[in-house]
DNA sequence: CGTGAAAGACTTTGATC
DNA sequence: GATCAAAGTCTTTCACG
């Protein structure tokens, strides 16, 4: 795809704060028909630009209202063991993001749970049960100040 | 609003991996018909279950692939310095994530830039225009191992 | 609380400029 | 590319079980 206009990127600003907004309430703020609107989103749906529409849920009123930071050096860094590592923490549920970082750390990994005794299993029975995980420090959100899915353009 | 029975959790697992999913097709999931789960929805909506609907865009594609990390301390701690620093942060539009944390380090942002150099700017121009800032540390993600908004439950 | 049907609104397509 | 209008599909409401 080409380089987005001026109207797709208005688009993207739109959707990227509130995915319920219709073609048409879309197309009013725009001062355009529905039917164009319509296949730009289309457009920015298939070409990728648009990788999915998600619900937002409030952590507290689905029990998991502590968030934890992990922040985890490996000891040994052969590809082989960044690719197991990494397979190996897809497979815990608790992870909601895991970044491979450049710099003194390896991994910084989210993870949302119900409360600490959830946090202290966690890391027992699971984290530590990884091999070839060196250092593993632990910070916990005490507030979330501000968070937001959109990126600013 | 009461507790959640298992029809709502349900619901909720599949709005926040998908909220295009129609309400016919969440009912047909469920074996249900469309009504009680348009009500549903309507509910967990208005009592702040679902706290909103976003559409996830490729950061590349809206070029701003670079993300950072930055741990940030402030050298005083006093709730109006704190108060003051959270203003100052709100304002960078850079900033996409912003938790206070419990620990060594007092925040921790998330940055999504265009570039190094933009990385550069933004340190230079901005954060360190923040009076109060003792430690600055960034860290900058290679790769994205896993990523999701949704919750486990 | 759920079903089913009716009315209304939005989406989606296609002809036209 | 955009507009307009027609057809189709969902949403939304409401009477009823």
């Amino acid at each position: 795809m080409e380089r987005l206009d001026a109207i797709d990127l208005k688009i993207l600003r739109i959707l990227q704060k509130d995915s319920k907004k219709t073609t048409k309430e879309v197309s009013e703020l725009l001062n355009l028909s529905a039917s164009p609107v319509y296949e730009r989103i289309r457009r920015l749906e298939k070409n990728g630009y648009i990788r999915k529409y998600v619900a937002l849920l409030d952590k507290r009123l689905v029990n998991k209202p502590i968030t934890a930071v992990c922040m985890v050096s490996l000891r040994y860094h052969n590809e082989g063991f960044i690719e197991k590592f990494e397979r190996q923490i897809k497979a815990l549920k608790e992870v909601q993001e895991c970044y491979h970082m450049a710099g003194k750390v390896d991994f910084f990994l989210k993870i949302n749970l119900g409360d600490l005794d959830e946090y202290h299993e966690f890391v027992r029975l699971k984290l530590s049960k990884i091999e070839n995980i060196g250092v593993l420090e632990s910070y916990f959100v005490l507030k979330e100040m501000y968070s937001t899915t959109a990126y600013y353009f």
